[in-house]
DNA sequence: GGTTAGCACTCTTCTTGCTTGAGTGCTAAT
DNA sequence: ATTAGCACTCAAGCAAGAAGAGTGCTAACC
């Protein structure tokens, strides 16, 4: 992509800017004409349609069919956001609705659902949160139940107030009383340290065959990190207003939009795409078909990496049109991703 | 509604059912020629015509326009559905399709969710479940931990493996033994018991002022209780196949599909119409307005309620057009229900 | 050589008018 | 009470034409 912005001349991109922006305001193919009095440069249509004549060629913009002005591509898009973008400052009004909402929250999952509903609905278009992940846990509180037949319910507290529970299965029977025995273990031994390093702690003293540690200890550790482990592995997203995008003209077909909502409920694919954008720093933006998702050939997404205690540990973004005012979403969600952060990190708890 | 079938005699009657079938299969609004080679009575398209106007007086029928023959309305389907529809019995395939994913779930929520997904796919609608409640609920297992200023997080496991939470806020502040003795407390005398009839005790030992009864036993009923009261509430659904609803032509108009998509997402509005529907035994229909709820203008709802140990705890259905088979879906409906209920009825489990 | 004016051409969109077919309502005859 | 006949209405489809927007190309211009 970045060879286009060496073969263009300075002309040609200021054209392809103005094009695009045009094209986003407006929604219709933007002819030489147009252009010629939209843009500062004083040139006559004749020679702007020389300009996208090349422009067509290095697959930038498109024309819908002959008589009809021309059309930003993915590729135009992206050398627009990449190179010629001129990003607005977020407004007032929404940055304070922003902080005031997120930094009232006191949960976790109250934050990540008002940080998706103020996405969709400051800019009018899906707004996608993804929980965070954080591979360090501190456990509050244990507790074992036996089920019947070698199951047992583990429920367990973790970062102050999230419950999470899960049915393990294991080889061996314990009573009630081992497992009492096991969950009085771990709740006395973990005070915030997360779950590796004492499971490494309790492997070190089990070598060395110090009294207090047994084996139903170590069964304890085991069915912690099974119930973790499994957990962990729930990389899920809320997602807010995705109603939204059904007034899009882009999307009005109506097995396109289908295939997007389906999108939307499987999941997968787009755990995929934000998994992808966590591992970038900042805003990640995916445009049309760059994505490879044929549901999202119409869609742009635009992400940005949300982090507590300086690790990153999810992603928040905005689906819409490829049509979309990038200059104003890019800093917004921006914005967002670091107020969210900001909301969940970590906040003064009195002792119990 | 039913003076209507006293008013019409069983030709007109006839003559209704057969406008129904054909427009149901057809889509077409249907002309009195047509009718006339459909009905089985001899009769010739102008008597029909006749007939016609007096269904259309009567606000059973309605014109598109002049030239267009006729369509039921939502009064005419209800008189359909109510005293003319024959109803086909459930094909094989989708009856063992039924009965054995459905007997195969273990838990309650696959049950549920596979309930509703295969309304779904073998109506190619949208699928529809409540989560089952039960007020005479047993508690396994009872938990308090304390959090900052009051907040005390409750965790409870009712019936064998639900794991509830819900976070409480108390005027009074109570230490961490106190909370585990009220813990110990509750654990003690529920053994399966019904939260009611644990309260009425306990309050009537209070009230006898025997010794081993005291404040904090008390406070920690009410503390369970205000838990449960408000987690009874959660009634929620599972909702499968909605984007199937997109491509039915009767619902294509896109504010439309955006208002019946956002009654999902807020949900309060299907909940009111499910809990209406768990009132009434067995099959209860709403047909387009007469929900009264301006997103399901276009959409008929079929559900039947499901019962655990012949107590009903919820209801299931299918959302689709008003335009459906009913003859198909209510059947359809019924059985998937008393299966559903069937794979919940508690089954053995061994002692602890 | 880059830029521009001019011109022919293309293609969409809108309108208009026309035809066809389906279906109705009414009336008069059976 | 039923039916045949007829005039009427309306949607939908089609063709033709006009308007408008925009392009590509060529030749002239600075």
């Amino acid at each position: 992509m970045t060879h286009c912005v060496q073969q263009l001349n300075e002309r040609s991109l200021q054209l392809l800017k103005t094009l695009v922006e045009r094209y986003i305001s407006d929604g219709q193919p933007v002819g030489s004409r147009i252009l010629a009095k939209d843009s500062d440069l004083k040139l006559s249509p004749a020679t702007i349609r020389n300009v996208m004549a090349d422009l067509e060629d290095l697959g930038l913009v498109h024309s819908p069919h002959t008589s009809a002005g021309r059309v930003p591509t993915a590729s135009g898009y992206r050398l627009f956001v990449d190179s010629l973008l001129t990003v607005k400052p977020l407004n007032t009004q929404d940055l304070t609705r922003l902080h005031e909402s997120l930094s009232a929250q006191q949960d976790t999952n109250g934050a990540i659902g008002i940080a998706s509903k103020l996405l969709a609905e400051l800019t009018q278009m899906a707004g996608v949160v993804t929980l965070p992940k954080r591979d360090i846990v501190c456990l509050r509180h244990i507790e074992f139940l036996s089920l019947s037949n070698n199951r047992i319910l583990v429920i367990f507290v973790t970062n102050e107030q999230e419950v999470h529970n899960k049915i393990i299965h294991t080889d061996k029977v314990f009573s009630a009383s081992e497992l009492q025995q096991a969950a009085n273990y771990l709740n006395s031994i973990y005070s915030g340290r997360s779950l590796m390093s004492v499971r490494e702690a309790v492997l070190k003293d089990l070598r060395n065959d110090q009294a207090h540690i047994n084996q139903s200890m170590l069964d304890a550790i085991n069915m912690a990190q099974l119930a973790f482990n499994h957990d962990s592995k729930k990389d899920d997203y809320v997602l807010t207003g995705e109603t939204n995008l059904m007034v899009f003209s882009e999307l009005a077909d109506r097995t396109r939009l289908k295939n997007l909502f389906e999108a939307f409920n499987q999941k997968q694919d787009v755990i995929h795409l934000l998994d992808q954008c966590m591992k970038a720093e900042g805003v990640q933006i995916f445009i049309g078909e760059e994505s490879g998702y044929q549901a999202f050939q119409q869609c742009s997404l635009v992400t940005s990496s949300y982090s507590i205690d300086n690790e990153v540990v999810g992603v928040l973004g905005v689906i819409g049109p490829t049509r979309m005012a990038y200059e104003k979403i890019i800093p917004f969600v921006d914005v967002t991703a670091k107020l969210l952060g900001a909301a969940l990190n970590p906040k003064f708890t009195p002792p119990f």
